[in-house]
DNA sequence: AATAGTTTTTGACATATATCAACTCGGCCT
DNA sequence: AGGCCGAGTTGATATATGTCAAAAACTATT
């Protein structure tokens, strides 16, 4: 509980008596490798946490399996839309190692952020977060090579390179696995 | 200022008190046709609201005038990176027709937000929503080929295409203004 | 109405990346 | 150890979109 405590004070300071209270609205769960952690078409209730291990997020368009986030230690991770729009969403979860995750429910997140204001700042402060991330994505799609964005990988997060798959890794940048694979080989 | 206050409440509702005060936080400017509304390379300290005109935000990549948001009558609209990493961006804004818009410091919201628990909730929803419209848009460029994407802009914005020139939208779709025509012309 | 200026269209060609298909490599199982 | 299976590589070809250049269609101004 101690990695989740730390991200979670990093991004916005809590009192100690609403951190008590918060903390104890998350669960956690200790996944083998490859388990399902959100199955495909429902509506994904809760925003993850991973202490220690590697879930990837994804999803079906067009059949192919589309990877749209791969989350290491300490990070945090949900299906935006389906979670903040509580609507079903096409979006998978799965670990790629023996992981511990931690959740917290919507319903918990959100009775605790009208009650607590800090609670609904660091909620804030979270989003914002992931909308700059958001932005800084979509303008790497928009407009960076395959080569270019390899690289933004290779700098911004190494680790996910040595521990995820290719096939994942191609998806995630929005490539095929054949581009992906001439890229690093060097044409 | 209603039209701003009822866009306000859509998002999330104000007690009377806290809804008099952040009014009074915000400045109104009217400005005429393409008239700068934020200048490139500084830090962009504003939240706006277009009561009615239309803006574009913009900016120069690899020296090409890049649409990175075309807001219509009653939008919020921000430079998302520079607004909440407090850095300088390279994102202007200028009017595209004879426009009334309103504005909020980044200061003043912030301070508001710290005051009232409503002001943070309000803020968390709109960021929220950004999220989500961020997420969607995403899907769409890396996904969906120009003409799709230039029909998902008719059927949701007619109006953009109807009061912007075919060169901005252009580079909103994130596409060339050559392809955009080919696809108007069918082919 | 004529001119000048901008915006859009059209055409020929270039290019990054996708697609499809075959081959290779490396770990794992009995 | 041999053989199998999924993952990754390599090659040939296809395709959507970009680039460059010129023509055409609008718009505004005198």
């Amino acid at each position: 509980m101690d990695l989740l405590k730390s991200a979670l004070a990093k991004i916005s300071p809590l009192s100690p008596e609403t951190e008590t209270a918060f903390m104890d609205a998350w669960k956690t769960w200790e996944l083998p490798k490859d388990h399902p952690v959100v199955r495909e078409s429902t509506i994904s209730d809760y925003i993850y946490f991973i202490h220690k291990g590697a879930a990837r997020t994804y999803y079906i368009k067009n059949g192919k399996d589309i990877t749209e986030w791969l989350a290491l230690d300490q990070q945090f991770f949900l299906s935006i839309t389906s979670f903040f729009q509580r609507s079903p969403s096409r979006l998978g979860v799965h670990t790629l190692e023996p992981s511990v995750i931690s959740g917290i429910h919507y319903n918990d997140l959100m009775s605790m952020a009208d009650k607590h204001h800090e609670v609904e700042r660091l909620l804030r402060k979270m989003v914002t977060g992931s909308l700059i991330l958001s932005q800084v994505r979509m303008d790497s799609i928009q407009f960076e090579t395959a080569q270019q964005r390899y690289d933004r990988l290779l700098a911004y997060s190494p680790e996910i390179i040595r521990r995820v798959s290719l096939t994942y890794i191609a998806s995630f940048l929005g490539i095929t696995l054949e581009t992906l694979s001439r890229i690093r080989s060097g044409k």
